[in-house]
DNA sequence: GGCTGGCACTCGTCGTGAGTGAGTGCCAGT
DNA sequence: ACTGGCACTCACTCACGACGAGTGCCAGCC
């Protein structure tokens, strides 16, 4: 349309500035603090343009402008810069993801780094386990009829679970089962295990047929099904600072309960295939209770893999440049690190 | 002092009448509400006792009366009896909590529970390490130097670490290892491990004294030192629940910030040896931050032990004796479960 | 002595209305 | 195509008065 580059330029300015002062911006104001070259005048044409092309809106006659969620997205996609990391965020960055001891640890620094940098709630998916492989499987006695069934991943995590047998089974048996698995498991994709494990069952011996059975219908149960993604939260008292706007009208309490539903905030990564930073700018949003959030997110995982999605959820008014870049540099150094 | 029983009626009905409205209460709505058998006058005279001795105070003239923390205390230790649950109530709680299919799952199924029952913060501590014994432990080889120690303990709790070993070893004497460490630990509470761990080292064969030591200082430190504790938190968004009086007022980041602060949710615990319940009212919290809050925890575990303590975060309004039973139900369902 | 009804008083809340000023839209002029 | 000027709109603030819930006190009653 009719976006020159001018207009275009005053749509830059209002975003910055609303989203530094969080206040309507009317005209006089921008060519103050600008550099715009032209008077208030001819900004307030350029508004009435971007206003009638539904970039941004006026709460209410005689105040000024304000962004639409189409406006922030029109700044994202073109009007905005990545701004790169400075040299003590990379530094913290690193500092503070160095000092992790496994993969727990990894995703506790990572969200709470997250939550810290962007100053908003911060969410990281645990590697997912249909896209990683086994590494080994371990089966350990807990008492003669039960016995605890431990997955290592080559992502590092670990899942367990207490298999309840269907009778008593000697030591020599588990040993002879836990080779049996290892052999045929290790180095397989979760993904294509169910068919390798179903072959298990009909391949036992026959006393250890009941055993093994339920023994894979346990493996298949919880760690394809079940638990098979996990997250971590964090930061979400940067919520209040939404502003008190926000707050009055009581629209917290919906995104705090979204928040909540690990459900919902796994669908925020259905999408993220790759380790390109996605951003859903308010009613973009599939899920309803966060129309009112834009949400940072980006896949990360070691090399060009994907293994988990990370991102933040903020207010529809957040520093895009800033946030994008900080959640893009954060997931590439965790998927350095995943990969050793 | 001069509190005889009508004005202790007073009170009890002032404190059930606020947490009912959230409304400061009058002496009219008192006697129309709860049958006392005097006129508001008399009732008049007993609030200003009441007020004199702490129990009640005025937001401002001409207003009702609102209780103070103290009279939530009086009121708690004297004026309420521990209201039993309903049948209801009881079978959600065996419904919600029975189909837990491991340790992780039990402590996130009765947070959630308890967020739920309660409609306040929940959070729940897990089993901690150091009031457990050891069960099992496995050795894991990853790579030819580097293997996976995983701890089982009595509680079900399964902690594991990577250790990086100063050379390559082979798997018989991974074998060898485990079967020592076992043989040494198993049964062992966790608190007395540290001299027995030592005696290890030194006892070690020759050649395999240096892997012994790797093993033995990532033992020591990663199991009772670190990740000693966790918590798991729920219901986050019943604080948005507190009113909008409190919201307005700001005071909600802080409670917030306080709740992400692991190590400010474990002192909440810090004195919860027995499997009585502990009601900290308002002022008589030691973090600052939650002085807004009333915190009801207690203590749990399998029989009379406590392993863990669990518990709700909520406003000083709350409804106590039905908060207390709540917790105090889940907690023994949960150590019920704990003894299988 | 303790309880009650009556009464004057306080003070927060709500609604009204005028004043203020930021910001706009339009238009005529350069 | 931009600018300066101007009339207009309308949210926000504040002062004012009416209202009423709730109190404290007192004199009288049981």
């Amino acid at each position: 349309m009719g976006l020159d580059d001018r207009k275009l330029e005053v749509l830059r300015a209002i975003v910055e500035d609303y989203v530094a002062t969080q206040e309507p911006v009317g005209s006089k104001a921008l060519v103050e603090r600008h550099a715009l070259g032209v008077s208030p005048a001819t900004v307030r044409n350029d508004m009435a343009v971007l206003e009638e092309e539904g970039y941004i809106r006026q709460p209410h006659t005689s105040a000024g402008r304000v962004p639409t969620d189409r406006g922030y997205r029109l700044f994202v996609d073109r009007l905005s810069r990545v701004k790169p990391l400075s040299p003590a965020e990379r530094r913290a960055i690193e500092r503070f993801l160095n000092g992790a001891v496994d993969l727990d640890d990894v995703v506790h620094r990572t969200v709470r780094l997250l939550a810290q940098l962007t100053r908003q709630v911060a969410v990281v998916q645990y590697p997912s386990l249909t896209r990683s492989s086994v590494r080994h499987l371990e089966l350990v006695p807990v008492s003669t009829t039960r016995l605890l069934l431990v997955m290592i991943t080559d992502t590092g995590r670990v899942e367990q679970r207490v298999v309840e047998l269907p009778g008593p089974v000697e030591v020599d048996e588990i040993t002879e089962l836990r080779r049996t698995l290892n052999a045929t498991l290790v180095g397989v994709k979760l993904v294509d295990t169910p068919p390798l494990v179903q072959g298990l069952v009909e391949r036992a011996e026959p006393q250890a047929k009941a055993t093994m059975s339920t023994l894979v219908s346990v493996l298949l149960e919880t760690l394809v099904e079940r638990h098979e993604e996990r997250l971590a939260l964090a930061g979400t008292s940067n919520l209040a600072r939404m502003g008190p706007l926000d707050l009055t009208t009581g629209a917290l309490r919906p995104i705090l309960e979204a928040l909540e539903e690990e459900v919902i905030l796994l669908k925020l990564f259905d999408e993220v295939k790759s380790g390109a930073a996605r951003v859903r700018i308010g009613d973009e949003n599939e899920v309803v209770d966060l129309r009112a959030t834009s949400v940072v997110s980006t896949g990360y995982g070691p090399g060009a893999t994907v293994v988990g999605g990370m991102g933040i959820v903020g207010p529809t008014r957040m520093d895009y440049p800033g946030t994008i870049a900080t959640v893009r540099a954060v997931a590439r150094y965790v998927g350095e690190m995943l990969g050793h």
